[in-house]
DNA sequence: CGGCGATTGTGAATCGGATTACAATCGCCT
DNA sequence: AGGCGATTGTAATCCGATTCACAATCGCCG
């Protein structure tokens, strides 16, 4: 009784967050981390607006989605604000990634350290190519398609990135979601679908590219 | 008089356009390259909607903003949107783009052809970094910084692919905001700042991946 | 200890983009 | 030629996100 009052109190029943409100969280993180690395310890809703070009209402509205977390008068402990965030993006733990396509791209991904560093580990690299199958990149094993599902399985992987030619990745991406993967990144210049029980999210330099040149027509 | 006439009904008076349907306009454009390249000659919104997982009604807004390009009873003529797109889009000319910091990142993204194959060319790159400068890239020579100004202004460059890191980042920006660079491309995980004359998209991988964790926490 | 400037959290108002709904038009078929 | 199914373009409406505005609360200072 006691126990489930408790309960009650802490663990918040979180309604529909809207999408947007979720995808702008990991950047207060971003600029908490780096807040708290300056050695800052308590920052208001105004400097993180002004840091992050956006107005303070918006901030505020956004966390009163997930609690309260600020004090009145004073603002937010970033210290406190920053532990809480990580644990509403569940970014307390570790994660590990799958990556498929070890092309320049595939390898330059698994290369990159900066994912690593936030707690996403590419732990398995898969390629349709039997010349790149055995090879190692980066300390990993470049394992045939075939082994996909038992390997992503063995290494619980949640989490896949999707690096390979426009033409195989609806067929990689559905191969992706049988394997129960729940969440894609996207490299391949594609317009992918999914079930909506998995995420995708794509990274299109190109498409970033050729909607700025809208506003360069003039010149 | 009338040529004045011709002008005014030639000449579409483009009032705002929201920025998101700018950046939906290459989608557009991709998946209309796409079905020419498999040969067909008309597509309904019905069914480009199907394609890019939208509204036909979204896609017909979309469109209408920039004038009347179908036929109704029929659909659009994929040879003739097509090029209106790349007309709206200033994608019937090429681009030339400079790239700051030719790390690993630097020099993926100087290698990965899908931007030159879309008319985006790399036709110079910078680094802080003197060990750098000098060094062939790509077939590009790695300048150094001093020489941004000048490099920009000689080769017409009005874009700007940033992949430095993240400390760095606001300072290389500000800098190619002063040589008149007016689109750039942003790497560095980092949110940083630019004068509204000035267009930026960020490209952040690791944002993508904390803000999908989200819906994984119970996992 | 009381008043004051600062700041949060949030209901209400506003804004803007998405969707709906339909008149207008097209090509085709008979 | 005329009727019909298909499809566009857009005015009207809906809906959700952003912003506004303010009561509630805080810490500090005199």
């Amino acid at each position: 009784m006691t126990m489930a009052r408790e309960k009650a109190e802490r663990i918040r029943v979180v309604p529909e967050v809207p999408e947007v409100v979720v995808m702008r969280l990991p950047l207060y993180l971003r600029t908490l981390v780096q807040l708290s690395q300056r050695g800052v310890e308590v920052v208001s809703s105004q400097q993180l607006g002004l840091q992050l070009q956006m107005t303070p209402a918006q901030i505020r509205k956004d966390l009163s989605y997930f609690g309260r977390f600020g004090r009145q008068g004073r603002g937010y402990s970033v210290g406190y604000l920053l532990e809480e965030l990580r644990q509403i993006l569940g970014l307390e733990r570790e994660w590990n990634a799958g990556l498929v396509g070890v092309g320049r791209l595939g390898r330059a991904i698994i290369s990159y350290t900066g994912m690593a560093s936030e707690g996403f580990h590419i732990v398995s690299a898969f390629d349709a190519d039997p010349r790149q199958v055995g090879q190692t990149v980066g300390g990993i094993t470049v394992q045939s398609m075939d082994s996909l599902q038992e390997s992503i399985k063995a290494t619980d992987t949640r989490i896949a990135i999707v690096a390979v030619p426009a033409a195989h990745a609806q067929e990689v991406i559905d191969r992706l979601v049988e394997c129960d993967v729940r969440a894609i990144l996207n490299y391949a210049p594609t317009p992918a679908q999914v079930p909506s029980t998995v995420k995708l999210r794509n990274i299109d330099p190109v498409l970033a590219l050729q909607s700025m040149t809208y506003y360069l027509r003039s010149l």
